[in-house]
Parts: C-alpha cells; sequence; structure tokens
DNA sequence: CGTAGATTTGAACGTCCTCAAGTCGAGTGG
DNA sequence: CCACTCGACTTGAGGACGTTCAAATCTACG
C-alpha cells in the first residue's frame, strides 16, 4: 500500500479549469461554448483531491457535499446491506461523475473505492446549482449525465437478470473497452485495474466462476489472460456471445 | 382488453394543477412554497394523458419530450436487447416519475407499458429545465429524484447479484408494501397488479420459482396468497429473510 | 527469498431452470 | 346458466449452471 505520495486528504488549488482539461469533451462540461467554460472556470471545480490506491473517496453515510469527477485513476462503487452482503454496482474512469448517489439523501449510499491512485475534481453541489441557474447548457449536460447513468444501471439490470456467466462476462468486457477506446486507449490490449473478486461481484458471479470463464473464453480463442492483463482477439465473437449465441437453439 | 373508454392517445387540458394536486406531497413539487408552485401551477403541467391497461406510455425509440408524473395506476419499464432477451426494470406507481431514461440521447431507451387503466401528468421536458432555471427549488427536486432513481436501481443490482429466490421475493414485497403504506394503502393486503412473469423478470427468476415460493411463504405462515391478493402477515418475518436470517450459519 | 493475496483448477453439491402436466379463473357465446 | 376457451397460475421431476469447498500455483512486494 503505497501511500508515500499520497497524503489521504491532500487537495491541490493550483490552475483546475474545465477549460484546459484533457477530458473536456467527455466529462460534465461537454458541450459548453468557450464563454461558458470561461464562465464556470474556477467556479465550478477549484479543487482536486488525490485517492490512494484502496482508499475510499467516499464511503455510505458520509455526508453529502460534492460530486466528483474522475481525471486520473480508477474507481469502484459498492452498496452494502447491513447483513454484510455487498455488491460492486460500477466501475469508473477518467470523465465519469461520481457522488450521484448522494443527491436525494444529502447521505452518500454507497461506497466510492480507489482501485488505483486517483486524482478527482471536486464539484461541490451546491456550487454546481447554482451554476446550472445561469448556465442552461450546464444544466442541461448535468440532467444528461445522470439519465444516462440511470440507463447504464437498467442495462446491468438486465445482464444480472437474464444473462449466463459468458454473457455477462463478455458483455462487461466489451463495455469496458469501448470506454477505453473512447478515451484513446487500445481496445484490445486492456490492463484490469479490479481482481477477479471485484469482477464478480459486479456481474453477480463467483470469482472462481470469472476465472474459469476467462480461461474458457482464452481456450476459444476469443482472448489472452495473463492475469490482469488481456488482449482481446475475437471482439465480434464476444458480441457474439452477448447477442445469446450460445444459447439460441 | 377494455378500450371502450380509453381513446389511446386522448388527453385533457382541464384543472391539471399541481398545487390541488393531492400528490403534491409525493411526486416532483415536494417541498415548494405555495408561491412557487403557485408559478409553475398551469406551465409545468398542462395535460393530463390516459393509458389503458396493456398499452404503452412510450416505447424504447421513440423521441424523448416529457417525463410522466404518474397520476392513477400502475406501469412497468422493460429493457430489451435486440436479440429479444427482455427485462423488467421497475413498477412505478402514483408521484413516481417516467421518462428519464430518455434524457440523456432524447429517445426513451426503455418501454412504459401500463399495467391498468392509468392517467399521467405530461411534464414536457423543456419547460421543465426552463422552470428549472427560475425556481431553484424545482431543480434541487428534480435532482433529487433523479438521483434517488439511481440508488433505488443499485438496490436493484444487490438484490439481483448477490441474493436467493426468496430473499428477492421478500424484498419485492416489502418494498411494495412501503410504498403503497406511503400512500395510504394497507400494507398487508396488497393487490399485484403484475403476473407472475413480470415479478419473475423484474427479479431475475421464471415465473415457476416466483409461484413456488409464493407457495413456500404461504406454508411458512408468512402471507396468505389467492391468485394476484397478497395478504401479509408476517412482514417481520419477511425482513428477517432479506437480511440473510435463511442462510447464516 | 518469504509471505500474503490473487488466481487457477477440480470435484461435489445446490439452487434454480426447463419441460411438462394439470388447475384455476375470467370472459364469451350458446 | 353452462360449456368453452384462453391466459395465468401451480406443482412435479429431472437436469444444468454456477456455487462451495479445497488444494495447488502464481505474483507482487517487502
Amino acid at each position: 500500500m503505497d501511500q508515500s505520495v499520497f497524503r489521504p486528504a491532500s487537495s491541490s488549488t493550483c490552475e483546475v479549469v474545465c477549460s484546459s482539461c484533457n477530458l473536456r469533451e467527455i466529462c460534465l462540461p461537454v458541450g459548453l461554448t468557450r464563454a461558458e467554460l470561461a464562465h464556470i472556470d474556477r467556479r465550478l471545480v477549484t479543487t482536486r483531491r488525490k485517492v490512494a490506491r484502496g482508499e475510499m473517496l467516499y464511503r455510505a453515510g458520509d455526508r453529502f457535499e460534492a460530486l466528483y469527477a474522475v481525471w486520473t485513476g480508477f474507481f469502484k462503487t459498492c452498496v452494502s446491506s447491513r447483513d454484510g452482503r455487498d455488491q460492486v454496482t460500477g466501475f469508473q474512469m477518467g470523465g465519469e461523475l461520481l457522488g450521484l448517489d448522494g443527491i436525494g439523501s444529502r447521505r452518500h449510499e454507497v461506497d466510492a473505492v480507489a482501485l488505483e491512485n486517483a486524482q478527482v475534481c471536486v464539484i461541490p453541489f451546491e456550487e454546481l446549482e447554482a451554476l446550472s441557474l445561469e448556465v442552461a447548457t450546464l444544466q442541461q449536460q448535468f440532467h444528461r449525465m445522470m439519465s444516462r447513468e440511470i440507463v447504464r444501471n437498467q442495462g446491468v439490470m438486465l445482464l444480472l437478470g437474464s444473462m449466463y456467466a459468458e454473457e455477462r462476462l463478455a458483455a462487461f468486457l466489451l463495455n469496458l473497452t469501448h470506454r477505453l477506446k473512447a478515451r484513446g486507449f487500445s481496445a484490445s490490449a486492456v490492463l484490469l485495474r479490479m481482481t477477479r473478486e471485484e469482477i464478480g461481484s459486479f456481474l453477480g458471479l463467483t470469482l472462481e466462476t470469472v476465472s474459469r470463464t476467462f480461461s474458457k473464453f482464452q481456450a476459444e480463442g476469443l482472448l489472452f489472460v495473463r492475469n490482469r492483463q488481456i488482449r482481446i482477439t475475437d471482439p465480434v465473437g464476444l458480441q457474439h456471445l452477448v447477442d445469446g449465441a450460445a444459447h439460441e437453439k
């Protein structure tokens, strides 16, 4: 647990501006004009926060005060019931928002954990709502992002409710590669940031089933696995699986 | 399919005002002052729409133009993948919003089907966003509702990802009764508006498993079932199940 | 170089699904 | 009013998929 350069609650106040951020075409400010961007610069986001691998950005029960836009690094969110069951509900990468769960009750309802050393832009929620009253485009964009979160989760419900293990893992991998590709990374060579257990929790499977399914995919020539290094050699084959090919009559 | 009194796209323009609606303490305008309510009356909602049992309020792919607040009746929402798999993602009753899935892409991403003759308040989305710029409280309330939708769905993911059939059905029933109770209905005598198959689809189970589990609950004295009439006699026992009692060591 | 955690793989078991048959209930028409 | 029909529901039997338990291997990191 390398914490040497990461003081838990450290924050940097220097030059945090959306208008020159490399993620501005993916993140919350999509579609804002230069003038609008200038208007929100230094008002919407004033600080970044570093979160070391394994640490929580926030945890269920914490007071909700801000949303977070992932700038670098990789997160997971988990819900847990009182009896200790828990479920990974999503993985977040650059440009994606964390904290939407807290708006309704003013308390966070899930845990957000960094899977690798990460930095997030802190978006004080009061400020976001205030600016949204001034900048209609910002409001619209925020609504779009919340809506997409809802749709994404419904897609996960489809996966959890009606897919076989192989279909789930295939869908998971394709989703991951699409998002990586949209950020300029390779869609075929993927370095997983999460354990088999975390993948399993997200997909409603055990870690053993995830491991076995990876092995099966490799045996079938769909990909190469070596620990967390994945090379996808047949994305079409994976898509075919997601489309239910293996169980059609 | 009794359509005699329900013309599919019919709408009534008379006296549709939030300020005198019996659901104003549950629906979107929660927390608005009298002045604010007066401000949005006849602007936010101008029409109601009737939807007959079995008909769709909207379907996946339709252009998104409005949100809908359920006024009377009962709905389900379904996602389906191209290969014909489909999954009920939720059931909606009075005061709950439909259509949030369309904001992101300006197209609806799910189907919304009336499970009984229903009426919804039509909330043109452009108008909602415009009014949200004027009435900060309305904006806040809308954000809260979207956030709660996200949290709700994460709860469903927990259910689908890590619960046994009995736990799922118990959780489903308790959720239903809580919502009914909040609307002034009995929390013990419930008339299900959906088929076993729809319950099963929502819970990631087959209709047979749902049926068997109902029978088992009855045999254990947790409830009485008679078709869609449910009488819950031991809500604590059901809660105990949800909390994982049956599988604790 | 040793230890703890992550991963792989095997074998047996269990939950839930599939397939099938039969029952029940509401609506229809004779 | 009653037979008829269709869909919804119940119940049983067998099997499949994924889990659980267990052991071995691998990897990263101190």
